[in-house]
DNA sequence: GTCTATACTACGATAGAC
DNA sequence: GTCTATCGTAGTATAGAC
């Protein structure tokens, strides 16, 4: 649709993104990103000056994507169960779409202290929208407790079960589909999963129980 | 306590478990694994064929462990849900205990396919492991179900949530720290980490408000 | 059971021609 | 902006002495 020829730059990212994502940063040669992006080897150090610089950029292009459609989807407005709804739908459909992304973001969690201590600044770029992705949703979960729709929790530890509830989800890859007998990606498990969440939500969260 | 004086093997067993922990199959070398386990690179070999089969012993012994420590929570009888609730205290204990666990187990999902095909029967000695330990949650699940103190969910996707809500929680490393503010296995951190996940069990699965 | 020595391959990265 | 050629290092694995 909107794509139309994408520069050598962006065809290097799309390819480092699915293999970073299925091999992590250390299983992935750049010979191989090379290849798959129909360029010889050193033209990726004339994009990129190291295999750090380019992870960064991978995740960083992940990060800002799911950035921007929570928010689309916070600032439509909505009562605090509404809006986390919407936003367990909203990540679900991200993470559902581009299967990549969310091996990518679990496997940054354990990966960046293998970088190169030189990366810096491109890190703190990562670290920058990590935390208005969490900011986000820390504020709804302290308002929805300030106005009493959500029972008292730990807001930390909330995030985490949620993210663990859609991000480890959709990561867990093979052995997810074994445990579903069928693929995560399928639509029917897509929505399913919706489902299941927003219900353990709305049963596990609500302060009454509401739906 | 019981610790003898290890062989080599189990030496070897110990240090690769840290660093596939750490690093993951790929950014793992056997000098390193050597190196800290006070041998020539060479003689890694003498005990295990190959870095995969290497690998998957470090894997099994892990999971051995866990399945074993269910087992005992398993055993001692009780409703559904307050079995649910002593294998949830006594997975979050494991992973608590042994920090090396979470991460290799989640790590564990990602890696499987980037390991050498011919390490086949190796491969399926956790496959089984795996199976046994899923047929724990799948079990008291369904009869939690069947009794109607579990309301109607779909196993699988459940199995999942309390799959991240525990491993990937200790898994998450850094991130998770961050987002608690202090250490992930801070006695008080694990303490509340079990409150927050049988509260949401207890207001999420159970069929009436029980607690 | 551990060692030294070695084979062969791949790695990340650089230099310099075009 | 991409290429070929090359550097130095580290990877897994094997052979054979002790």
């Amino acid at each position: 649709m909107e794509q139309t020829a994408p520069n050598s730059r962006d065809k290097i990212l799309e390819v480092a993104e699915a293999l970073f994502a299925r091999r992590g940063f250390a299983g992935v040669g750049l010979r191989q990103v090379a290849d798959q992006a129909g360029l010889g080897k050193s033209s990726l150090f004339h994009h990129f000056r190291s295999k750090a610089q380019l992870y960064l950029a991978v995740l960083d292009r992940v990060l800002v994507g799911i950035d921007e459609r929570l928010a689309g989807a916070a600032e439509t407005g909505g009562a605090p169960m509404q809006r986390l709804d919407r936003m367990v739908d909203t990540l679900i459909d991200a993470l559902a779409e581009q299967p990549a992304t969310a091996r990518l973001l679990l496997r940054s969690l354990f990966e960046e202290d293998d970088l190169p201590a030189e990366a810096g600044s491109a890190q703190e770029a990562t670290d920058r929208i990590t935390q208005r992705i969490l900011a986000r949703i820390d504020t709804l979960l302290r308002e929805g407790m300030k106005e009493g729709v959500f029972r008292p929790v730990s807001v930390g530890h909330t995030i985490q079960t949620l993210i663990g509830a859609t991000v480890y989800h959709f990561a867990s890859g093979e052995f997810g589909e074994l445990l579903l007998g069928r693929s995560l990606l399928s639509s029917e498990e897509v929505r399913q999963r919706k489902e299941e969440v927003k219900a353990l939500i709305h049963h596990g969260l609500a302060a009454s129980s509401a739906s």
